[in-house]
DNA sequence: GCCAACGTTGGC
DNA sequence: GCCAACGTTGGC
């Protein structure tokens, strides 16, 4: 069964324009064990993903990505000079794992999260809840479906 | 295993 | 830049 998930960056770190020119990234740098689960052990190949940009005014749902390779270990744990380093991982060992995610679509208006916020459906997101600071979290089929159904529209 | 202290995320 | 919410660390 396919799932959806909301991935989201810092634009100034990895935007959506980079993905778009990449067509497709590693995902790496998430340290955190939730978000790794799942990346680790749920995504796989072909689920959606909604990726969204913090950190910016207003934060918001900028485009659509999907998974397209399964978790693989995150090389930067082993590299010193990155602020990603971990110095307990080890080749045999490692810790932290992502995935690959390929470029879909830029939407042309981000939906932002003040209109997710508004949304009667919507609102009950992972998301748009207080303190949610998971960067990569779940995201129902019927709400994958609504944000669909809002970037239809706005074409 | 508890929990205080600390660090980070991310909206505002 | 502030700070609430949350995760992690480490002393006990």
């Amino acid at each position: 069964m396919k799932q959806y998930w909301l991935m989201k960056s810092e634009p100034t770190n990895y935007s959506i324009d980079d993905l778009k020119k990449e067509k497709e990234c590693l995902w790496d740098g998430v340290r955190n064990y939730q978000a790794r689960n799942f990346m680790m052990k749920d995504m796989k190949i072909g689920d959606e993903v909604l990726f969204y940009h913090s950190n910016t005014t207003p934060p918001g749902i900028v485009g659509l990505a999907a998974v397209s390779k399964k978790a693989v270990p995150d090389d930067t744990q082993f590299d010193k000079k990155s602020k990603y380093y971990d110095k307990k991982a080890t080749h045999l060992k490692p810790i932290w794992y992502c995935v690959h995610v390929k470029f879909k679509k830029k939407l042309k208006t981000p939906i932002t999260l003040p209109q997710i916020k508004l949304h009667q459906e919507l609102r009950q997101m992972m998301v748009a809840k207080k303190g949610s600071r998971l960067s990569v979290q779940p995201v129902t089929k019927h709400h994958y479906n609504i944000i669909l159904d809002i970037i239809k529209i706005r074409r």
